[in-house]
DNA sequence: AAAAGTCAATCTGACCCG
DNA sequence: TCGGGTCAGATTGACTTT
C-alpha cells in the first residue's frame, strides 16, 4: 500500500497528477525549469550548489527511476541535466551569519560558501580509473511501506570527485561551517 | 592518495595484508569464520542479528568488492553466506539495560532485541514485485579520499522484507529502544 | 510558484571494550 | 583474537521559510 505523505495526498486528491521528468515519481512543480520531484529537485540544488561531478560505475546507462534514482548519482544527475534542469537557476550560497569556533577539515562533499565552483568528485571508480567509493544503502522507509511500483531496476553508481577543468583554483581561502544533529528512536512490536 | 586509517597503517606496516573474503577490501581479521573487512563483518552482524532479508533489485549477480560493497545488500549478504559466514557464530542480542519513556514506532530494519528472529525485508523491488525502494548514495568519504581501487562494478540494490517463510509470525511482543546522536561540522579550505 | 534552508531518518564502518 | 556496542559521518527527501 501507498503511504503518501502530508502533502502528496493533497495533491494526489487533485485531478492532475504530474510526474518528475527525471525519475517518474510524482512531480512537486517545475524546479530549474523542470517538471520534476522534491527529491530530484533536493539533488540537483545540491550537486549544483557544492559543484559536484560523479563518475558512473556501470556505464552511463542506469536506469533512473523512482526506485532506482539514488544508485546511481552520476546518471541521476546527467538524467536532471538531460530533461533540461537549468544550472543557472540555482543560485549561489549564501554565507552563514556567524561563524563558531570549532573548525574540522571535512571530507563530506557538502559545504556552505558562497562556492567557488571547484568542482568536487564525489563519486567515482570506472574502468577509466577515477577514485573509488562505495555505493549504497541508503533506503528511506518510506518507500518500503508501499506495495506498489515494482521497477525492475538494473543500475548503477558514481562517486564526487575533485577539480576536473585544468588551471581550476580560483581560491580564496573558504571556510565552511555545517552542524546537523540527528536522534533516532524506535520501538518496534510484533505478535504470534 | 590512500588515506589510511589508523590501525590500518599499523596493518600495512606488516609483512601480510590479507583481503576480505567478500569485497576483498583489506581484512581486519577472521570474522564469523571468513577472513573479513570491518565493514563486511559489521554488515553481517547486523543483518543476522536483525534477520534482515534483503532482495535484489537487479538479478543476483551484483558485483561485490571494496567500492560496490554497498550497492546491493541483497547480493552483499549473499556473497557472505556463500563465502562461509557462519550465522550461527552471531550471537543473540542483548536486552539494553533499562527504557527511557519515550517510544516511537519506527520503521528502521535495526532494532535492538532478544531477537525473535521473524524476518524483516527490507529492500525489494524486483521483477518478483516485492516492495520497492531507492537503492543508495551512502558514500563514506574515507573512501573517496584514495586515488587507487578503481573496480569496474555493474551492480544492483535490494531492500529490506518482511517474513518470508510461510507460518511465521513466532510472536512474543517485542520492544525495542534505539537511540542515535549524531552530529557534523566541517570547514573547507580552498585556495587560488 | 519556486527558490533556499532545515533536519529527521537511515546506513555504514572505524574504533573501543571485554 | 574476535565477539558486540557505539556513534561520527554521509545522504536523502519531506517539510519550512523566503
Ligand atoms: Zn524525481
Ligand atoms: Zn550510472
Ligand atoms: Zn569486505
Ligand atoms: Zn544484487
Amino acid at each position: 500500500m501507498e503511504t503518501p505523505y502530508d502533502d502528496d495526498l493533497e495533491r494526489l486528491g487533485q485531478q492532475t497528477v504530474e510526474y518528475c521528468a527525471v525519475c517518474n515519481d510524482v512531480a512537486d512543480g517545475y524546479h530549474y525549469g523542470v517538471l520534476s520531484c522534491r527529491g530530484c529537485n533536493a539533488f540537483f540544488r545540491r550537486a549544483v550548489t557544492f559543484n559536484l561531478q560523479f563518475v558512473c560505475r556501470r556505464g552511463e546507462t542506469c536506469i533512473i527511476d523512482k526506485n532506482a534514482r539514488c544508485a546511481c548519482r552520476a546518471c541521476r544527475l546527467k538524467k536532471c541535466k538531460m530533461v533540461g534542469m537549468d544550472q543557472n537557476a540555482v543560485q549561489p550560497k549564501k554565507v552563514p551569519p556567524k561563524e563558531p569556533t570549532k573548525r574540522y577539515l571535512s571530507e563530506s562533499s557538502y559545504t556552505s560558501e558562497i562556492m567557488t565552483k571547484s568542482p568536487i568528485i564525489a563519486e567515482a571508480a570506472n574502468d577509466n580509473g577515477v577514485i573509488g567509493s562505495p555505493e549504497s544503502a541508503f533506503t528511506p522507509v518510506s518507500h518500503l511501506l508501499s506495495g506498489i511500483d515494482l521497477y525492475t531496476t538494473p543500475c548503477s553508481s558514481s562517486t564526487v570527485m575533485g577539480p576536473t577543468s585544468p588551471a581550476c583554483f580560483l581560491g580564496s581561502q573558504v571556510e565552511i561551517y555545517h552542524e546537523q544533529r540527528k536522534r533516532r528512536r524506535f520501538i518496534m512490536y510484533k505478535w504470534d
